[in-house]
DNA sequence: GATGTGGTTCCATTAAGTGAAACTAAGTCT
DNA sequence: AGACTTAGTTTCACTTAATGGAACCACATC
């Protein structure tokens, strides 16, 4: 992960640099930088200059660390409050989360792989916010089934061949024809189940949540771990989730999200 | 505010673009941005390319307008959750507004400005301009003040003449003397009133949030109208918003945050 | 006072960004 | 239908800015 090859022209290393400096989680000092990057010392020196400038980044005054500057943060809030469900979808979870108790998960879909964008968690608050954000295959996750699922033809053609495949567990579906015959079962169940497929003892019951005109634009999940709950029990949660969703989707109708894939 | 004269290089340029059209708040087609920027078309035009090719920005496939990227929204989601006091003071606000069922303010200092990062708003009777990722002027709001007051000397010296002291009510602070004094008083008391100095009808207590090695890294706030409760009333609840900013101070301790000013 | 490490600056070379203008694709009007 | 505007895209000679190897500085450590 980080850098792809495909870092246009100054810019592009200097969001490449960007994006380095805010996946390390805290002050990162410049020959850290140096050897995650495969840029030449003096570049990787100028480009970090030129975003400390720009107040993308800050530097720390006596340890000369590098960090997430104010303008990022004005620009990230501003960002994430239009472009992502999660502000919208924000009381919907809140008491779907009180009222079953479980870990609920809201995803969006990114180049085939699934963001996830807001959590809930009754028990421990930090966990979750640690993991928002973070990124996971669609082919073994409930969200990601039931995005698949109800995803218009062309564009799940197109995600199809981005997905690795990877056998996370005995579960896992190891190839496109087993993933496209439960997304034709998801369709008609209205939603997916996670059968411990992408971590072991873990399940989950996920809804896509799809805009009046039809449009999938994320997807929620109840999730649990197999020593607290059958995939039955899940089940029972149906139609609490089905309604969630439903809820949100009603409330993103104007609301625009940038094109899937 | 928006494009700042400090462009340097073509970074700085793409990164303005980027701000534009997040500040616009929903999707924007080209044209428009043509007359916002002040750069040539054929500029304009690559730079915007190059930040669809970094995914930064996103374009509608019919529309042809831009928007927020996949790739800005997650690294949007990086940044707020390590830069900002939000999540680390979250479960404080929560429990703050539930006690006092009043509008609660988190905000950072940015550059002689005040950013509010958070809220919670227990009643949508009332709207005040806080908006979470919003700037506001620090001489007149509870929070600014707040920060302002316990701001290391050499700090303050370079906020205050980045204020601009616009009248906005008639109780607005019109100079640095009468605001100066007041920080005096803010200090002895600890917290700062909003006596409807930005906003008509608006008033409200603020704390600042020190680290435990005493620097300010922020303020909360109770906000109220008039016509909902009277200055002492507020006072009456400075116990509990002193309490709750020493929370969030005390587990602030080992976090970082930008250089301030 | 020598050696090492982390950070900063120089400068000739080269690549990349620039933007006026020309062009294409859709409308819109008569 | 043909002329005319409007919005977006491409071209290309020109200019500016990015590049990176190497030298340099600051400050520890031996």
């Amino acid at each position: 992960m980080g850098s792809e090859g495909h870092a246009d022209g100054t810019v592009g290393k200097a969001l490449d640099v960007l994006e380095m400096v805010a996946d390390q989680g805290g002050p990162v000092r410049f020959s850290d930088l140096l050897a995650l990057s495969h840029y030449p010392k003096a570049t990787l020196y100028r480009l970090l200059q030129t975003l400390v400038n720009q107040g993308m980044l800050s530097q720390d005054l006596d340890s000369g660390a590098y960090r997430i500057g104010v303008r990022l943060v004005r620009l990230a809030h501003n960002a994430w409050a239009q472009s992502s469900l999660a502000p919208l979808a924000r009381p919907h979870l809140d008491a779907l989360a009180a009222e079953v108790g479980e870990a609920i998960h809201l995803a969006q879909i990114d180049n085939g792989h699934i963001l996830f964008v807001d959590k809930r968690k009754t028990t421990n608050m930090f966990e979750t916010l640690a993991q928002a954000g973070r990124v996971a295959p669609a082919y073994c996750t409930g969200v990601g089934k039931a995005i698949l699922a109800f995803l218009p033809e062309a564009s799940r053609d197109k995600v199809m061949p981005q997905q690795s495949f990877h056998p996370y567990a005995p579960a896992t579906h190891t190839g496109p024809a087993s993933l496209l015959a439960e997304l034709e079962i998801i369709r008609a169940e209205g939603v997916a189940f996670d059968r411990e497929e992408h971590e072991r003892g873990i399940i989950s019951i996920a809804a896509p949540i799809r805009s009046r005109a039809g449009r999938v634009i994320g997807a929620v999940s109840i999730a649990t771990s197999t020593s607290r709950h059958t995939l039955e029990e899940l089940n029972a949660l149906k139609p609490r989730l089905l309604h969630c969703a439903a809820a949100i989707g009603a409330e993103a109708e104007s609301w625009q999200f940038p094109e899937i894939v």
